[in-house]
DNA sequence: CCGTTATGTCAGTTATATTGACATATTAAT
DNA sequence: ATTAATATGTCAATATAACTGACATAACGG
């Protein structure tokens, strides 16, 4: 099945195959990245949103309900269940805004972050390996190829993060 | 809030930060990925569960449940409900196995390629993209990278397409 | 004061997956 | 030939996680 031969001779079926092996790389890569924390969150009753929220505010510690309901593309009621989980088993806290006071600022506990590390311990050894074992070079060409596949809005968020090549450089 | 000054003096907090924007890269690309088929899907009232099995069937054509089930790694009460309705609509063709007749083989029919093709336009279109924008060496890294993520099950769906290396060459 | 915004919640529904038990047909092993 | 194991399918109950719609409160902005 899908032999070389046929490959070299018909540069169109070759093109088309390596998309669609970009389609099963993808597939297979974001679920096996996710089994293990899934696993994990099963002892807590939680799930990949609960991770998803933890994660997110983690990373942008004060963000408002609103802003975080813009990166998960979740309905309000679906955050609710979730967060109001987390705050009242005390991984997130919710603040009053000052300028604002209708916003609920949200952050992570110590106990929050404390999950959030066993939670993505594991996403962040496997992004490790792969990135030691590609090569400099190859973590570029990944960064790349994700970021172009991204939507605007989405690519918008590492824009910022990307232009100042901080981050370019190294990865050893 | 990530200064890049703290970057420069910190190579662990850049290796970190480096980590989590991987981790971030791969939600976001997974979402924005499937988000447009996944609204051609709701028009024939089929989800997400159908697309995989319409995929793999159709890059597997003759595969056996098994196998199948293998690949997506459901039970087979939930392939059985996706996959019966498939069947039930034209889209997909069991047919008994010859060696042993246990098996149910199953191809995809012409309105499956036809459904398949569809709903994997955006998908190829979105890969073609990034990875034309990219450039063929990016592509390559990329492609390392992902690999490099897969567990050892997954990655060996691949070694055998890409060790002969008909595929690293070109992405014109 | 009033329209809008940020957030929250109640209720009902839908989609999708799971587990467990069991049935049928077929193969393979003794 | 009988029997154990395999490939597949199905019924039933349950679980999860999302959705929509309606409504409520508090605070902002003019």
């Amino acid at each position: 099945m899908a032999d070389i031969s046929t490959r070299k001779v018909n540069p169109l079926f070759l093109r088309e195959e390596e998309l669609r092996q970009g389609m099963e790389l993808l597939f297979y890569a974001y679920r096996d990245f996710t089994a293990e924390a899934d696993l994990l969150l099963e002892q807590y009753n939680f799930g990949r949103a609960h991770h998803r929220v933890i994660h997110f505010v983690s990373r942008n510690p004060g963000i408002n309900v609103s802003d975080l309901l813009a990166i998960l593309q979740i309905t309000k009621q679906s955050l609710s269940r979730v967060l109001s989980q987390l705050v009242r088993e005390g991984f997130i806290e919710q603040k009053t805004g000052v300028q604002d006071r209708r916003q609920r600022l949200l952050t992570v506990t110590e106990k929050g972050e404390e999950l959030e590390r066993k939670l993505s311990e594991n996403q962040r050894t496997l992004i490790a390996n792969a990135y030691r074992e590609a090569g400099a070079e190859a973590v570029e060409g990944f960064r790349k190829v994700m970021l172009g596949m991204l939507g605007a809005s989405d690519r918008a968020r590492f824009d910022d993060e990307f232009l100042p090549n901080g981050l370019r450089r190294r990865q050893g």
